[in-house]
RNA sequence: GCGGCUAUAGUUCAGCGGCAGAACGCCUGACUGUGGCUCAGGAUGUCGUGGGUUCGAUCCCCACUAGCCGCCCCA
């Protein structure tokens, strides 16, 4: 069918009853996240180009192959058309409008959370969209705000680890590591570069061509054939400074008196250019290739490579699609809402006081379906009992008598209420 | 971007080079105001799109599109 319109690839429509799963992964993050004071913050869906460009890293795979710009038209002939991009991610955006409002002038340490549909042009698979929900939450400020220390990164962890309790996700795998300062990681990367030479050619192809573009990913190959080779490769923990040490140390000590239970991955190195430090994957089995959950780390240097203060920072994204696929693979999945009662006009003529009695109920704060008067009894009867715990019958005699009769379909038990007595007797 | 698998009713899926099928769901009746069980009947649809082979294609071939799996990347 060529000629019907269908979403696009990649994007998807949500649809009932799936959505209730949404909304309330959505609750409990607002929630969790209020507990722990953070406040929501909107960004533009589309940004300036170069923001991306500069935050998340040119030479990233998500700027220079997977991101929706297109030039905006110019207003003027004088005018240069500008170069806009649907965001990728929603960090860059965050740390834009820190700068843009000076929240970093209030001195105090902002803490800061998300929710919403990000965009990257990736081929589609299961929990992999070109449109996709994250939620994330960030916390920068001034270094004498606190934003640096060990006990932010920290409690940014816990904070995960309720939440995906709380949501029901049993299960996870929190993996954690340390990629050090930029000066730390750019010597990582020449002690790498020197220690792969003698060995590459004996590695797979896509070794041998990481080798020379990004070295790092090689720590993230599978070919079981080259674990041998990558297992005796330095790590990247013996070429971080004190400073990055003593950090990284100071998180783990703070986690585990937390109770957080965690494993130390020294090859998990994350694909966007702006971390720094702590950075932390949270991982569930059962979502294939897509196993991430959430992804996250530091990025003490974000701010001032696009422009701001210095702003240190911690963050974290979680894919919000893939919660939902894995909650309902632990079969979590939202039961269909049952209405309090399904209100049964019989007749077309009492269909006006059906209309009156539900809007009634409904302001009382029942949750209501109304059916129709050109229904036989049957099969409003087949309907409520798809959809609501009772049955209200509305016929000439109910309207006459003001008696109204009520069915219950787990008990079976049918009863004559007076209209006055129904609320609170459709609340019991 | 690369490789593989798949596409038939609202849903899950059979099927066959010659009238399009099942289950569930849906509609009608048995049963004028009492459902769930039962019985009888009914509608499901451009067989993803476009082209080719053939007397004839839903089936074979090609292309496209989309989904899924793996790679890549990442949430």
């Amino acid at each position: 069918m060529s000629q019907t319109l269908k979403a696009v690839r990649g994007t998807r429509d949500l649809l009932p009853p799936e959505t209730a799963l949404w909304n309330r992964i959505e609750a409990t993050a607002r929630a969790v996240f209020a507990r722990y004071n953070f406040g929501e913050i909107r960004t533009p869906i589309f940004e300036d180009t170069s923001l991306f460009a500069r935050g998340v890293g040119e030479e990233t795979d998500i700027v220079s192959k997977e991101m929706y710009t297109w030039e905006d038209r110019a207003r003027a002939q004088s005018e240069k058309a500008q170069s806009l991009t649907l965001r990728p991610e929603n960090t860059a955006g965050v740390v834009r409008a820190y700068i843009e409002h000076k929240l970093g002038e209030t001195g105090q340490l902002q803490k800061l959370y998300y929710i919403g549909p990000q965009f990257r042009r990736e081929r589609p698979q299961k929990g992999r969209y070109r449109q996709f929900f994250q939620i994330g939450a960030e916390v920068i400020g001034p270094p004498s705000s606190g934003s640096e220390s060990p006990l932010r990164d920290a409690e940014v962890l816990e904070m995960l680890a309720t939440l995906l309790d709380e949501l029901g996700i049993t299960g996870w795998t929190l993996e954690l590591n340390s990629v050090g300062s930029a000066a730390d990681r750019a010597r990582y990367n020449e002690t790498l570069r020197a220690a792969l030479a003698p060995v590459v050619g004996q590695m797979c192809e896509d070794c041998q061509r990481r080798a020379v573009t990004n070295p790092l990913r090689v720590l993230d190959c599978k070919v079981p054939e080259d674990q041998p080779i990558i297992e005796k490769l330095p790590v990247i923990a013996d070429s971080l400074d004190q400073e990055s040490k003593d950090h990284f140390a100071a998180v783990l000590t703070a986690l585990d008196a937390g109770g957080v239970t965690y494993k130390r991955n020294p090859r998990l190195v994350r694909g966007l250019d702006y971390y720094t430090r702590t950075t932390f994957e949270f991982t569930h089995g059962g979502l294939g290739a897509q196993n991430a959950l959430l992804g996250g780390g530091r990025y003490d240097g974000l701010s001032e490579a696009i422009g701001g203060p210095k702003a240190p920072g911690i963050g974290f994204a979680m894919g919000e699609d893939r919660l939902v696929l894995t909650l309902q693979a632990l079969d979590q999945k939202a039961a269909p809402p049952q209405v309090d009662a399904y209100v049964a006009p019989l007749g077309e003529t009492v269909n006006p006081a059906a209309l009156a009695l539900a809007r009634e109920l409904r302001r009382a704060g029942l949750r209501i379906e109304l059916g129709d008067g050109s229904f036989r009894l049957k099969k409003s009867f087949e309907a409520a009992d798809n959809v609501a715990r009772r049955i209200v019958i509305l016929g000439e005699d109910e309207v006459q008598s003001g008696i109204l009769t009520v069915k219950d379909f787990s008990t079976g038990v049918q009863s004559k209420v007076p209209r006055a007595e129904l609320v609170s007797f459709l609340k019991q």
